[in-house]
DNA sequence: GAATTCTTACTCGGATAGGTCGTGTCCGAGTTGCTCCGG
DNA sequence: CCGGAGCAACTCGGACACGACCTATCCGAGTAAGAATTC
């Protein structure tokens, strides 16, 4: 089970658009973080079909934060890019076979259902329970110049 | 982000095999659970290999749990199909571009990637917390006799 | 009757094709900012 | 000097190939049970 690599591409693009106001193009973000544009885009749709980000067309258009930053968790990003799909699937295998027990037994999960999804929800709550603007924070802790120095950049014009 | 099929299988075989002494060949198994049989083998064998279960070879060989269903956990099969690397793979995306942080200052992982492993590590602990007992504990307290005629459909002569 | 040898059938194990989804790319529709022209 | 129309460039959005991984399959190596044979 591996998680798709536009999730790490679009949590580093939101982080980034906290530190500019202005839409920033879609190229502008991919040049920053070294990712190939048209990939990139895609994310960017995923996440503004999300309602997490909005496009601003024209000619000095490109994305911004629809919300604030606090109101922006790790696990919206992620759920916009793969999907609210539980990452396991039971396909009632005890209902398969010479031994399958009848339907109307099966009205409640399985316990091995009920073990994955318990799981799967604790993934979750842990992606939940952080933030954009903690990532953010975070960073600035770090270095707390790094940001400035990105919003700076995307405001720049580009050679 | 979606689980291996297989993951599925597997753990329904680790409850079944509980229930019998006596080593069940693969094609059994996957007659009993209603899936290809060709295709289960290379799941147990990647269960055989990570030392979950133990194959036994010869006119009434298969396979047999190599430890109490106690001292198994959900995780080590999970483990055992999927690996044991984090569903996120940190790209350093940080270190590359224009504003590249330089290399020194990347020695801990960034904020993002932090929270994904801590979100990992909260799936894979509460996988842990189930053994394959618990699972076939809870199977027999919602139907007690079905693990005794699996038992005994698994020991009686295949036509 | 017991031990031994042989056959036989059954088991696992790794190496081998096909399908589906993620990865990467492209070009067209739409909108905005700027420029030029006229009043 | 001001207003408006036109142009041009830049933006997103969806539709299109490529590749890797999961799914599904096959056949060969090895082993234990059982039967037949011999002492």
């Amino acid at each position: 089970m591996r998680l798709s690599g536009g999730v790490e591409s679009a949590l580093h693009c939101c982080v980034v658009l906290t530190a500019s106001a202005a839409p920033v193009p879609a190229a502008r973000l991919a040049e920053l973080h070294g990712v190939s544009a048209t990939y990139l885009a895609k994310q960017l749709q995923a996440l503004s079909r999300a309602g997490l980000m909005q496009s601003v067309q024209g000619k000095s258009g490109g994305y911004v934060l629809t919300r604030s930053a606090t109101e922006i968790t790790v696990l919206d990003v992620v759920e916009a890019i793969e999907g609210t799909r539980s990452t396991f699937i039971c396909t009632e295998i005890r209902q398969r076979g010479p031994l399958a027990r009848p339907q109307e037994a099966c009205a409640a999960p399985c316990p091995i259902a009920r073990t994955m999804y318990a799981a799967d929800r604790a993934w979750r709550a842990a992606l939940r329970e952080v933030t954009i603007a903690d990532l953010s924070g975070a960073v600035g802790e770090y270095d707390g110049g790094v940001l400035s120095r990105i919003g700076a950049w995307l405001l720049s014009p580009q050679p």
